[in-house]
DNA sequence: CGCAATGTTGAGAGGCCTCAATCAATGTGG
DNA sequence: CCACATTGATTGAGGCCTCTCAACATTGCG
C-alpha cells in the first residue's frame, strides 16, 4: 500500500487551508472574499446529491471540500457529465439567469459548501459581480478546452489530458500534482471523456505500461509529467 | 432550383427586421435594448475575420447580420470549432475578463457586428449587466447540451440534432425552419461536430435517403420534422 | 476553358465499442 | 470468522462505426 496524499481525503484535516495567506488572485480567490461572512455551510455525504435540474435555485454554492460532479441530462435519458469541481468552484452558475437548476451537483466522496446569497452579495461586495463574470467566461473557456480534447483527441489522449489537468488543478490547491487519489469511477471518468469505461481503463493501463504513470485502482502516480505532455502534442 | 428563403443571405434585405414590433425578450432582446444607442458598425466581407485569440480585447460585438462561427486552437495547431453564431448572438464574451480574446471569431458569409463599449454601458443601463450574465450562462448550457451530444450520440444523430438546432434558431429569428442555405463547409460542420467531412456527407445522404430532409450541396429542406427530432430519441 | 475549392462516393483499415468472464475490495448477516 | 452479495476494475474476443485514402463530380471564377 502507498502512502495517500491528503488530497481530496473527506478528513478534518481536508478543511485545513493549503496556503497559510490569501490569495486574492488564483482558485480561492472567491473564498479569500468570502471567508469572514457569516454565509450557510452545508456537508454533505458520499454520493449526497446538492441539487438537480429543475430544482428552484435560490443561491449559489462555494465549494469548501470534497469534488463534485455536474450531470446534464437528455429527455430521453442520456447523460453526461460536464465537469468535475473542486474546492474554489462555482456550483449553479449555469443557472444563474433562471428560477431553476440546469444541471445536477452531486458530491462524488463528500464535501461542504457554502451557500451564496447571489442578490445579497452583488449589492455588498462591487467586486462579487466582476468575480462571478470571469468564472462565467472561465467555464465557457474550460468547456471548449474540453470540445477541443474530446474532438480531436485519442481514448488515450483524452486520459493522459484529464490526468495532467486535474494534476494541475490539485497543485494549484496546495496538494501534489504527482500523486492523487481519483474520486470517480471508471464510467463517471469515461461519460466525462466520451469514452466507454472499459476503454479508459486501457488507456490507463497503457500509460501505466509506458512509465508514464502508476495505476491501482483509484491511486495515481504521475511518474513523467513531461512525456505525458508530449503524448499531446500529436494528432492522434 | 429551388427558392431560396432569405434567411442568412448577404443582401441589403438581410438587415430588415424580421419582426416588425421590438421584442424584449428572444434572440433579439439585446438588440432591442440598444438599437437607439450610437454604436459603432462594423461590416464583415464573406470569411473576414472579426478578431483573433491572444488581440487585445476592448469591446465586445453583437451580431446583427451574417454567421460566424468562433474556433479555439491548441498549442500543436489542433482547431475546433465552438459554435455558430447568428444575428443576437454576442462575440467576445468568453474572454470578458480577459485582456484579450481567446477565440476566433470569423464571418462566413459576410455580416454586420455592433461593438459594444462594456463598461460605459455597464454603467448607463441598469439592465446590461443582467443581460450579459444571463448570455454567459445561456452559452455554458448550449456548450452543455452540444457536449451531450457530441458524446452520447452516432454521426447520423448529430447532424440531425444540428440541423434542427439551426432550424429552432433560424425561426426564432423569423426565418423559415423549413428551408435554409448552411453558410459552412462540410469540414466546418464536421470540425464543429467531432466528425470527418466525409462522414458528415454521408449522415446527410443517409437522412435524405431516409426522407427526413432534402440535401443540395448547401441548401437544406426539412422533410420531416417529427422523424428527424423521434431520431434523437434513441441511444446510437 | 482550366484551375481551385468543395462535395460525393467507394473500399479498406483501425480504434473504440459491445459483450462476457474474471478478479479485487468491501460490506453484510448468520 | 467466514460464506455471500455487491460494486468496481480488469482483461479478452469479436464486431462495427467511423476514419483514412482515393477517385471523381460539380461549382465558381479568373
Amino acid at each position: 500500500m502507498l502512502d495517500i496524499s491528503p488530497a481530496m481525503q473527506w478528513t478534518p484535516e481536508a478543511f485545513m487551508e493549503p496556503e497559510s495567506q490569501p490569495s486574492v488572485d488564483g482558485p480561492l480567490a472567491l473564498e479569500t472574499l468570502l471567508r469572514d461572512l457569516p454565509l450557510q455551510r452545508r456537508r454533505l455525504q458520499p454520493r449526497q446529491t446538492l441539487f438537480r435540474a429543475g430544482q428552484p435555485r435560490q443561491s449559489l454554492f462555494l465549494i469548501h471540500a470534497g469534488i463534485f460532479k455536474t450531470c446534464v441530462l437528455s429527455e430521453d435519458g442520456r447523460e453526461k457529465i460536464t465537469g468535475f469541481r473542486l474546492r474554489g468552484d462555482l456550483l449553479g452558475i449555469d443557472a444563474l439567469d433562471m428560477p431553476r437548476h440546469a444541471c445536477d451537483a452531486v458530491a462524488l466522496d463528500g464535501g461542504e459548501v457554502w451557500e451564496l446569497p447571489v442578490e445579497l452579495l452583488r449589492q455588498r461586495l462591487p467586486e462579487f459581480q466582476e468575480r462571478l463574470t470571469a468564472v462565467l467566461a472561465s467555464e465557457i473557456r474550460r468547456d471548449w478546452s474540453w470540445m477541443l480534447a474530446l474532438g480531436t483527441l485519442s481514448a488515450e489522449q483524452r486520459v493522459a489530458n484529464f490526468l495532467l489537468d486535474l494534476a494541475e488543478r490539485l497543485k494549484r490547491l496546495g496538494y501534489s500534482a504527482r500523486h492523487f487519489i481519483l474520486r470517480m469511477t471508471r464510467a463517471e471518468l469515461g461519460n466525462f471523456l466520451a469514452l466507454q469505461l472499459e476503454t479508459v481503463t486501457r488507456a490507463l493501463t497503457r500509460l501505466a505500461d509506458q512509465g508514464l504513470i502508476g495505476v491501482e485502482r483509484r491511486e495515481i502516480r504521475i511518474e513523467d509529467p513531461a512525456r505525458l505532455r508530449a503524448l499531446l502534442a500529436y494528432p492522434r
